[in-house]
DNA sequence: GTAAAAAATATGAAATTTCATATAATATGA
DNA sequence: TCATATTATATGAAATTTCATATTTTTTAC
């Protein structure tokens, strides 16, 4: 990873938000690859290990992609034994899906690895970054999330 | 957009900037489409709009992207009359790549609007934050960068 | 000066992703 | 209640992306 050539993109806000998410994100995705799962199917079962039986389309929007896609994530993830499809009773449209055994198990698993790989980039900041980030992270996106929004 | 449903992913911190860069960029990458862009495209022409010139390697370091996939970003930005490829003085290998006219001016147009944009969000934002959240940024990946390069 | 290693780009083939739309169930409203 | 709109998921086909590797040129180390 080098520096931007030029004045714009460097100091451009989406360049930073995609090349801080991109790099903080790196060697955590190489981990979720070494235990034998992509990215979109480790960040199924992050959302699965906060609730269980959550439908296609919450887990398309939680996990930042778009639904046909996730259909065809989760099919897989099902084929592995990870998760199965429930109906939802009440309403026929709904597809829930849960986490099998061995889901359960590798979520809670991943998770653990994330939250220590997490502590260990906060540790790499000076303390007041540190402190900062995380609720800075959350009022920007709170703010991005109301403000698009009223745009569509 | 809506919130994330349990305690972990929400305020995950991979999760924080990957769901930030995503709605930070969205209402302009949506822009970016209508303009005729690909996003990869539009990242092309922040590049050259910065550095004219730069290398295949580079481009794909700098937009954050695989190197093969931008060997074939840059064929049909080339076929589009965007770019053209030069071959290097010196280095043989090297493959140089150079905004057309027609790119030099949608560059130029698309940096305006993406500037405008940013004002924008960072208006949406309360002072303190807006004033932070960039050289923040800035700091974090940074530091992210180094410690990636030492893990690799 | 030469062999081996590294760097830059390209490419075939497989896999994934997108886009538009189909299908089915539920909600809405006259 | 019936027609229409909306919501949830799935799927075919086209396009893109990835992965491994080939090709070419330069660099490194002897």
């Amino acid at each position: 990873m080098t520096q931007t050539p030029g004045k714009f993109v460097s100091s451009y806000l989406l360049y930073l938000l995609a090349a801080s998410s991109e790099a903080a994100s790196h060697q955590f995705h190489i981990r979720v690859r070494e235990l034998g799962l992509r990215v979109p199917e480790w960040r199924v079962l992050a959302c699965l290990y906060d609730q269980d039986g959550l439908m296609i389309t919450q887990l398309a929007r939680y996990s930042l992609m778009e639904q046909s896609r996730m259909t065809r994530i989760v099919d897989q993830m099902e084929k592995r034994g990870l998760v199965v499809r429930k109906n939802d009773e009440g309403d026929g449209r709904r597809v829930r899906v849960h986490l099998t055994d061995t889901g359960q198990k590798l979520s809670s698993d991943v998770v653990e690895e994330a939250m220590e790989h997490e502590r260990t980039l906060l540790s790499a900041l000076n303390q007041a970054d540190a402190d900062r980030i995380k609720p800075s992270l959350e009022r920007l996106l709170a703010s991005l999330n109301s403000w698009n929004s009223t745009k569509e």
